[in-house]
RNA sequence: GGCUCGUUGGUCAAGCGGUCAAGACAUCGGCCUCUCACGCCGAAAACAGGGGUUCGAUUCCCCUACGAGUCACCA
């Protein structure tokens, strides 16, 4: 059996949709799971829209995310160039090929007569045909009289033509909904669809894996497979991804649904591996339901009939978990170092206890992007109203706070090394003296430490990352807070 | 509007003629606990509707509804 050989061919837009990832994913994926070859290749064939740097973008995803081509402009190959703009005239012979044998026209109809027939009220017939039976005359002439020109194909009239999809089954398209489409513009480059299939012929493509809003487009392609005599290429088709509106409505994804660009979400804190599992999950489901899976796992458990038909809607709230499970998977050391730059935010010429602040951040955190909010309360404590001391449930009020933090302030002024153990036991030491339970004694602790009732981290581990002077200040502020307000 | 595709809990989804219709996220309860989280336990929640086929339909066929895609000198 002939090599499995897929593509990646991207438009270089400067952005890196997670549809489009989604794509490159499965077809590295495709590729990975029978042994062969993934090729990038940038479809660059509209000069109106390229965009500075747009092509760097492309490779800095793929690479953070670890999906390699086997093949591609910056990585050569045997069926280069990888860049449709540097394979501009290889196109032209191929469409005047079709052109004697009959099967493609010249048209030299001007864009203003084009745009005149989508005005009428019926919604669209589409193209007229209008120089699809000129005379060789008539084209001789136009054409050494410099009229510009399209080159289009002549679609069959009458009939069907019917293909067969992996995930779609088999697809009839009625002729008569064909147009005469353009292989080449008046610029003198290729269609995408005439581009397309030229290119995924020489280069060898055997699986066409692309979104589902080329599914019936899908019979133009075959009948210029079959104008040339070309073998077909086995057709994946994607279900879309589609974003949630406010209204609850859905639509395809789309910026105005958020963060969808792969930089984007990394901003946001998310991690690669945990977009692309996510993303992997989206349309795909495994034989056995797993759901956390390395980039090279799903190259081992992926399989094409896992692939569903029906749209998914992008789910922030499953993201934004199955980020939180990678960031606890990972070693201590590992999140401290992804989480520095956010404590540098913070603290950008202070070292703290970075491993007790990891330790209690890495259950809690589920987006990078969260921790500078989550830590600032180190650095700068909050104003805060004694109301904060009084809770039920750890049987405190702004009275035996008092007494709690008056016991706690010496036992911890006395301690010679400040660690998460020494304070520890030397904190849970006082509540059995004083009879009370540990809540009780921790609470005010830990509100006069934070200032706030919602803390990532106990008590304890708050003192040891605040460094013993800045802790027994605090406890002391707390206290003096208390007494102030008792006396009133 | 024509054509094409789709429709299982709020979301992702398993299921491929006989199941009390999985699992995950989110939600809600409980446990753990110095708060919050993590973790653990539990609850609620679905086959769009109508016809067939069949002893039996979530599963196969048809119709309707709804949703999406497409109909460019864009990809």
């Amino acid at each position: 059996m002939k090599d499995v050989r897929t593509r990646f061919a991207p438009s270089p837009t400067g952005f890196m949709h997670v549809g489009n990832l989604r794509t490159a994913l499965y077809e590295y994926l495709i590729a990975k799971s029978f042994n062969g070859k993934f090729v990038l290749r940038i479809e660059d064939t509209d000069q109106e829209r390229l965009v500075e740097g747009a092509v760097q973008v492309i490779y800095d995803t793929l690479k953070q995310v670890g999906i390699f081509h086997d093949e591609g402009p910056d990585v050569g190959g045997d069926f280069g160039p990888y860049i449709q703009s540097k394979r501009k005239n290889l196109y032209l012979p191929y469409a005047q090929e079709l052109v004697k044998s009959g099967k493609a026209y010249y048209c030299f109809c001007s864009k203003e007569r084009l745009d005149s027939m989508h005005k009428g009220e019926h919604v669209f017939e589409g193209y007229d045909r209008h120089c699809r039976d000129l005379s060789q005359e008539e084209v001789d002439k136009q054409l050494a009289a410099g009229t510009p020109y399209v080159i289009r194909q002549k679609m069959p009239m009458t009939g069907f033509t019917t293909f067969t999809d992996v995930v779609y089954g088999e697809i009839t398209i009625e002729n008569t909904e064909l147009e005469d489409q353009i292989l080449i513009k008046s610029d003198g480059y290729p269609t995408y669809n005439f581009a397309n299939v030229v290119d995924d012929h020489l280069m060898g493509i055997t699986h066409v894996v692309r979104g589902c809003e080329y599914l019936t487009s899908t019979p133009k392609y075959n009948l210029l497979y079959e104008a040339y005599g070309w073998k077909l290429p086995t057709y994946v088709h994607l279900p879309m991804i589609m974003g949630k509106n406010e209204d609850g409505s859905v639509s395809k994804l789309s910026k105005r649904h958020g963060s969808t660009g792969f930089v984007d979400l990394v901003n946001e804190g998310y991690l690669p591996e945990a977009i692309v599992n996510y993303i992997a999950l989206l349309g795909w489901c495994p034989k056995d339901n797993r759901e956390i899976f390395t980039l090279s796992e799903l190259a081992e458990y992926f399989s094409v009939d896992g692939i569903s038909k029906s749209p998914a809607v992008f789910d922030y709230d499953k993201l934004t978990w199955m980020n939180g499970e990678y960031l606890r998977a990972m070693t201590l050391d590992g999140f401290t170092q992804l989480a520095m730059p956010s404590y540098k935010k913070v603290f950008p010429d202070q070292d703290l206890d970075w491993g007790v602040l990891s330790s209690i951040l890495q259950p809690r955190v589920t987006k990078l992007n969260q921790i500078a909010d989550m830590i600032h309360f180190f650095k700068e404590l909050p104003e805060y109203s004694t109301e904060l001391f009084i809770n039920k449930k750890s049987k405190t009020n702004t009275t035996n706070s008092v007494t709690m933090l008056e016991a706690a302030i010496p036992v911890l002024e006395s301690l010679d090394y400040w660690t998460t153990e020494s304070i520890h036991d030397a904190l849970l030491a006082l509540p059995e003296k004083l009879e009370v339970k540990n809540g009780t004694l921790l609470w005010p602790v830990r509100i006069a430490a934070a200032g706030m009732t919602v803390t990532p981290g106990g008590a304890i581990e708050i003192l040891t990352i605040l460094g013993k002077a800045e802790a027994i200040k605090r406890l002391n502020m707390g206290l003096k807070k208390l007494k102030d307000e008792n006396k009133e």
